[in-house]
DNA sequence: ACAAAATGTAAAAAATACTTGACATTAAGT
DNA sequence: ACTTAATGTCAAGTATTTTTTACATTTTGT
């Protein structure tokens, strides 16, 4: 799974640590989700998408091997 | 998080097997996301809303408690 | 009522998400 | 050049997701 985060953080101006706040997780968690170390709970998904005012599928993608 | 897998299956006409074998998880999976047992991984997700023809937002929703 | 299909549930194990803390590297501003 | 902010990364630990197996209950069709 592919995830546009860093696009979107950028467009918003915010820094991992803004956004790991915003939405309650540690700044590793942002971090490592940038570098694809691992794959969001739905829940992180949805807050994430809410702060960026993007559907969920506009941010995360799916990718042939998932 | 709250979700409408139900609804949704019921309108599809899909049993919680026939689901587990398109989205290729087990069946207890889907029973457990049904009975709020647990929350799905953002992949799970996005391959649950593409079965549904429906944004992932219309699907799983974020409760004050998340 | 009976049989078969669908769903509920539970426990143990495996895999993965997420945290915390710590330190190293890079980028930005003065 | 210097300082600070931002990012990268690692390791160990906790929490949560997901699988497997197995059995009980409910629903559906005949």
């Amino acid at each position: 799974m592919k995830n546009n985060i860093r696009v979107e953080r950028a467009i918003k101006n915010l820094t991992q640590e803004e956004l790991a706040n915003k939405v309650s997780v540690s700044r590793q968690t942002i971090n490592a989700m940038e570098a694809n170390k691992y794959v969001p709970s739905t829940v992180l998904a949805l807050k994430i998408a809410k702060v960026f005012n993007k559907p969920v599928e506009a941010i995360f993608l799916l990718e042939k091997s998932d």
